[in-house]
DNA sequence: AGAATCAACTTTAACGTTAAACTAAAAAAG
DNA sequence: CTTTTTTAGTTTAACGTTAAAGTTGATTCT
């Protein structure tokens, strides 16, 4: 590929490679006019600097990973994206990995991400007491949380990340719920072992109590963040039970569409007869036909968020001591799949 | 972050560096009982490779990189995946960059690869006349193009690529409309610089010429593939047009979405006011409310042929020689927005 | 004027891995 | 039992870049 090396131009104007060398990295020894010969010599040939050669000297590959479960769950791909803009801003460049919610492969890809020599990591799959963080901190690798956290705040003092304010934001799609004079509700979680679903979990459970509504126990489901397990447990939930729900909270949007086909194969109509709520406002929930009261959050902002203080991190090693924990706050997007539309609040 | 090196093995068990290397990679000259303790030992120390070494002398990254206009354009995270998935079958990485539609960046992305020492690029974003390949070409960097190809014959016969049949699959859905009973159709063309976009269109032209369909000129337009010039376009047809069309055929889903919102704007049904088929058969073209006619592909498969192509030619440089080039079949889904449901076929 | 400082370089070595050329001893062939 | 071949290694050098230490010759200080 890069035909064109530092020798080759030190060759052709008589001066040595660390010269070359110091002249195309703006560093100091080397006179004026000699810097523009260089330059434009490089230029004109065509140099691109060896990364191998730079990353084996160096030990700094310039490029960063972001583990995702699956990049074709509509909640990631905003976040990739604003990852790698703000990578690319500083001259990283990103590879993406996809865990397929197993365990395995994120050790396995962690691990892989070190041997590749990325400069850093960011993880938005962490579960709890996951495994992944202690082969981070054994590898020494610099890493930042995004979406998920660690709640044991033993540990949490120490990590950085970036994540929504899952507490307030499920806090509020409850009690919108509820204020709508809902009181038989089905909550469909996420998986229950990541710190978003726990929180948004305690954020909805607080205000049930507080408007005296109480779940029973078939009625809160984990479905792991996955459109067919919401499917299938709202589809149990409505033909078992003698009195079913009148609404259901679900803990993000695509177990949201699941439900929606649930409550459809069972003929029943959203919202007249089932209101529903979803989280994340991925970008269909606003599509005419679905329009899903949700939770808004800015994954764009998050990505970039995330990605700025790894690299902030990596060029400045100082700072690694410091750790950000940053809470991106959330909107409650009041559409018709609630039915505040239809009755308002009573 | 990888400590461990083979020198530090080679110390332990008193050999050399080199058959160090040559036991951990498989080679011969190395003895049965040496080569099991130099790899247990290995392990036993958790070494790790250092790809800047290895691919200083090698020349080889096993990375390869996937160039998309944007990952939350829904059409590409499955392709994306389909790609990354083989690619890690064979030991490869990927790195995703996103064009943003810009050609330039475009470019400026591709001098990035080759600095960084990608092995091969996958494009899925050639225009026509894309200065891309010629840099490609000479760079001497392997490459397979997907989802758009190079229609020139001069340039086609040595490139390889990965495409729909996306000529049979627009004349079905264009004949799809005609058999309805539709002679009023407009046409939301994607970017007529791109393969798809003028494969399309002749396809769907063919069809209305068999069926004496003609389309007014300002019934066609290039929507460049972006649902906020779909929607332009149609707000502006449904608002001018004196007699307004009675179906549109969008080149992509997305855009199709576009239209759907324009009619719903303009007050109009879908399908009852106006129908609409769509292509691609992004994910949610199937869900309830949203049910749009289309033509179905598999992207995930798509992606794994390309990778498949791409590293099989890394893997064996005669291969490199041969030209490949796939079409992939179509099918036509049809749901609810195109009206066969209201009427079927006269 | 002589010492100290500085600018503009050069030389050497190192990063970790592997290809190529070499060596020594054992096994096979004649 | 000598010669050839094979096996199991070793040594050297190279990949492209840069950090560290060294070498000039000119400039400044006292």
């Amino acid at each position: 590929m890069s035909r064109v090396t530092i020798k080759d131009i030190a060759r052709k104007l008589n001066v040595s490679a660390t010269t070359v060398s110091n002249a195309l990295n703006g560093k100091p020894g080397v006179g004026k006019s000699a810097r523009k010969k260089i330059q434009d010599l490089a230029r004109e040939m065509g140099y691109q600097p060896n990364y191998f050669a730079k990353g084996l000297v160096s030990r700094q590959s310039y490029a960063i990973g972001l583990v995702i479960t699956n990049i074709t769950d509509p909640f990631y791909p905003e976040l990739a994206l604003g990852v790698q803009e703000k990578a690319g801003e500083w001259g990283y460049s990103t590879m993406l990995f996809n865990t397929n919610h197993k365990q395995e492969s994120q050790e396995t890809i962690i691990r892989m991400l070190g041997a590749k020599g990325v400069d850093g990591v960011i993880l938005s799959t962490v579960r709890q007491d996951d495994p992944a963080i202690d082969l981070l901190d054994e590898m020494e690798m610099p890493y930042v949380l995004v979406n998920r956290m660690i709640l044991n705040p033993r540990k949490a003092g120490h990590i950085d990340s970036v994540t929504l304010d899952n507490y307030s934001g499920s806090h509020q799609a409850a009690t919108h719920l509820c204020r709508l004079g809902h009181t038989r509700i089905a909550v469909i979680a996420g998986d229950m072992g990541a710190s978003t679903a726990i929180i948004r979990t305690s954020g909805a459970m607080d205000a049930f109590k507080e408007w005296g509504v109480s779940i029973p126990d078939n009625w809160f489901v984990d479905c792991g963040y996955t459109k067919d397990r919401a499917f299938n447990a709202v589809r149990k939930i409505l033909t078992r039970s003698a009195h079913r729900p009148t609404a259901i909270l679900a803990q993000d949007d695509n177990m949201a569409l699941g439900v929606r086909e649930a409550a459809y194969a069972a003929d029943l109509r959203i919202p007249e007869d089932l209101a529903l709520v979803g989280f994340n406002d991925i970008s269909f929930a606003s599509l005419i036909g679905i329009e899903l009261t949700t939770i808004r959050q800015d994954q764009h902002h998050m990505g970039m968020t995330c990605a700025e203080i790894l690299i902030s991190k990596l060029q400045n090693p100082k700072r690694r001591g410091l750790c950000n924990n940053v809470l991106i706050q959330t909107d409650l997007v009041i559409r018709k799949s609630c039915g505040f539309y239809l009755n308002g609040y009573p």
